[in-house]
DNA sequence: CAATCAGTGTTATTTTTCTAACATTTTCTG
DNA sequence: CAGAAAATGTTAGAAAAATAACACTGATTG
């Protein structure tokens, strides 16, 4: 996916933020582009905006999410992210305090949580929060702000210090984009500070983030790929050339 | 619309209740009958019900959807919470940042607060700002922390410094037990600090307080009658003797 | 019992949405 | 700048959904 794509999808994305939905024909006005081009990004896209019927809608609202069946096509990325985060759960152990970033990629990874005794979960996201709060013996710490709906995040100047206090052993992080040269970046940039407080505290960095992102370069860049530690992605080998630092983990 | 119909329409609202959506097709096998029966059933329909590209999805721009709460109408108190909050919303004025307490009480309160343009909410209630997030219009800060179940909140050490650091025109305030001699209190001791911390900043501080709550005691007792402006209650005259202080607002 | 009518199913037609193919424009590269 | 590659637009056909028309069923009624 391209620069210009990710934006309009981003912009669209912003618009969808507190739900409801747009017809293709008013979001192609919206962009500036044809309703084709539309259709293309979403299809290029990571899967958090998703058409039903002409109508543009934010897969992860659960008011249009399925009753019944799976077999969207929308649902190969959402299998790919379980996967991914199948592979991610793996490195979790009793006991942990985690650090879970925002967006949809992670969500999985809470259903993954389910089987623990004894964790706690650190989160700046609502769409988490929410998640985690339904896990009765998981101990849940939400970093507070002002709420940016565009990510379902909050987030102001004292997330840093309100991360630092904590024991973060393990931060599972997320990532629009994953440069080789330009390393990792988000949409928002008030996604920066706590993605940065994260992989400055926690023990061990793991990045999860589908082959989409491979190679993509998105406004808020947040760190270098040596600072994370594991980076777990259904990327083949081939997509992979000039990345550097992180140790693998093929989902 | 006939007796059948409705029925049908009712058990397909009623699946849908959660949100989510249904194909044509699968909600014309729940209910027994074609598609076009469906499709008829929804044209006799209050709208409740609508077809987007052949999903069935609850309608009305989800944007200005009510805020419901599911405890909410469990709550037998519930139509009573409404009416109250509806005295007390009248005391909100446009541009206002607003403190909402946790618990049901105020629940109703932020599906009231739709109407405004400019708004600033501050909570700590993970409840009220999952609500307060689907208000688009609405800016929201929560106050982050370690979640309690019990009260579906956050807390910890450093909420009364995040409270204080915000400009609160007016705080929401609930109680669980009001007793002339023994102040305001409530069950769980977390939910003291963010209290008197809204208290101790807000420029009019509004306890809204159905009947039920009238002479009663809870283990943590966070404030004096006095420390309140404004009292919003259903109570009648006759069971408030004893009690000085607020002014009293009767909803 | 025939006529009527509401409720529903079936089929056909129109409209809309989706997909694929190819044309055009823009951006990149040597 | 020429040529290649990428991005976008346009068009045409396939698929799906919405609408309309008509047929069937079973109950009611004069």
């Amino acid at each position: 996916m391209n620069e210009r794509s990710a934006r309009r999808l981003a912009r669209l994305a912003d618009t969808l933020a507190q739900g409801g939905s747009l017809r293709l024909a008013d979001a192609a006005a919206l962009c500036g582009v044809s309703e084709m081009t539309i259709r293309r990004d979403l299809a290029a896209g990571d899967g958090e905006l998703t058409l039903m019927g002409g109508h543009l809608v934010r897969a992860g609202d659960p008011r249009y999410a399925p009753v019944y069946d799976l077999d969207d096509q929308r649902d190969r990325q959402a299998a790919a992210k379980r996967r991914l985060c199948r592979r991610a759960v793996e490195r979790v152990e009793e006991g942990d305090t985690l650090f879970i970033d925002c967006g949809t990629t992670l969500m999985p990874l809470v259903a993954e949580l389910a089987n623990f005794r004894e964790l706690t979960v650190v989160t700046y996201a609502l769409n988490v929060a929410n998640a985690v709060a339904r896990l009765p013996h998981l101990r849940l710490v939400l970093l507070g702000g002002v709420y940016h709906a565009s990510s379902q995040s909050f987030g102001d100047e004292a997330v840093d210090a309100a991360i630092a206090r904590l024991g973060i052993n393990r931060a599972f992080l997320s990532a629009a984009g994953l440069h080789p040269r330009h390393g990792l970046s988000c949409f928002h940039f008030h996604e920066v500070a706590p993605k940065r407080a994260a992989i400055a505290t926690a023990g061990e960095r793991i990045l999860v983030a589908d082959a989409t992102k491979l190679g993509v370069i998105r406004p808020a860049r947040f760190a270098e790929l040596e600072e994370v530690d594991l980076l777990v992605t259904d990327a083949r080998e081939g997509d992979m050339e000039g990345l550097q630092g992180p140790r693998v983990l093929h989902g």
